[in-house]
DNA sequence: AAGGCCTTGTGAACGAACGCACAAAGTCGA
DNA sequence: TCGACTTTGTGCGTTCGTTCACAAGGCCTT
């Protein structure tokens, strides 16, 4: 019997800018819709509008908003230029992001041509492929440089931000160079778990799981639909 | 503390099948690892393993499990195949799922020739494009139709899930065209917000976003250091 | 046959997130 | 200037999700 004596203590709330993760995965949203609102020619914005235009509830808007202070005018709304200002700078988007793609199938093809990173301060720094037939080959205007490079370009570019876009089986190797080579925050879109050092971050997103859920939802839609006829 | 009696608590069971949403986004997850573990030849495997080989935490496994009912053994774990039969079938993947990808762009080469779909019960029963220079050409097999084909090929083959690979402004149209011709759920990649019926499910998937969430945590981490440095 | 060992299944505590509802605060018209 | 109106900011109850911890249960060795 292992006392519990332990420390599973994780100070959840440390007295630092605690901004909780499920309103950071909403600001990009936020950020989208006042892109939007801005082309339109709109100056200010309500949590209302801003809500309908990002899909959220407007609660939840103005809860995420005050995180990063309280710059709304009672009655009026929020300016939409500061807002974008302000998500832009707690997201770190006012800086350049120089990212380096690895993998460059189909899915390396569509990122590497992807608009909507420029638009963000994302700048790909680079390609690479192990395939050497496709090195050379130029994509959205950097050409694809050998998997050799990895590491080379890592440092050159001051890479901080990985994407990998191999297949499963490479993907592994792949992100523990990167890691190796000073990359600390990982995309993944090969379809297994990376390992990573603890301070080393990773998302990932999988195509076919999306799908997946779907699916669920649509049996489900249609089992219910049936019990009901039956 | 003894098992405590008294006023027994039944915790909100509603008699019917009620499995969590954070659950059915794990089921995929857990299955692609049992795929792998399959593969090297295993036939049971514990819930510890399958945490591991699915990036998540062992009791959440058992838990997610559980609502597919008891079907592992005390002592030696899960059978594979068992296991993988049973979540397959939750998921709704013994069925086949035809599919329209609409906008065939780099994103929808990319999704077009994704491996992932069809081990997954999904088929690709259409490509549709509004440029009538990328109709006739062939991707993945498929041959590419004109956007006009979308309500007749949505009926022909019975399909109710769409994947939109459209640019962000004919989004929605197209969306009100695929649930016009009867499509019950949309996998959205255009960088827009969707609005659908209420019985209509839709799953959306930003690349970007996830890179701006990346930021976030890279900046955050940038920042602690450079604080602890002053 | 019996006991030890391992792993499941789950009750319960905890924590995060959501959304309501409303007071506070500012604007705008008269 | 004042009062009505609009919209923010947030306290709070509720729901959802995660994690711990352990009894129940089955296998295997002795």
């Amino acid at each position: 019997m292992p006392a519990a004596s332990g420390t599973p203590r994780p100070p959840a709330r440390s007295g630092e800018r605690g901004i909780p993760e499920a309103a950071v995965a909403r600001l990009p949203l936020y950020l989208r819709a006042l892109g939007g609102l801005a082309e339109a020619g709109e100056t200010t914005v309500s949590s209302e509008e801003l809500a309908a235009a990002s899909g959220v509830n407007s609660a939840k808007v103005r809860k995420d908003l005050s995180y990063l202070g309280s710059y709304g005018t009672r009655g009026v709304g929020y300016d939409v230029q500061q807002l974008v200002h302000l998500i832009a700078r707690e997201l770190g988007l006012t800086q350049d992001w120089p990212v380096l793609i690895v993998g460059i199938g189909n899915l390396g093809h569509a990122l590497a041509g992807y608009g909507g990173f420029a638009s963000r301060g994302f700048r790909v720094a680079g390609l690479v492929d192990a395939d050497p037939a496709r090195v050379g080959e130029e994509v959205g205007g950097v050409a694809v440089s050998h998997l050799d490079q990895l590491e080379s370009i890592v440092r050159a570019e001051q890479v901080s931000i990985g994407v990998i876009a191999t297949p499963a089986a490479a993907a592994q190797s792949v992100c523990d160079r990167l890691v190796a080579a000073g990359v600390t925050s990982v995309l993944n879109f090969a379809p297994c778990v990376l390992a990573v050092p603890p301070q080393v971050g990773v998302r990932k997103v999988d195509l076919s799981i999306e799908l997946q859920i779907l699916a669920f939802h649509e049996q489900r839609r249609n089992v219910a639909v049936a019990g009901v006829a039956t």
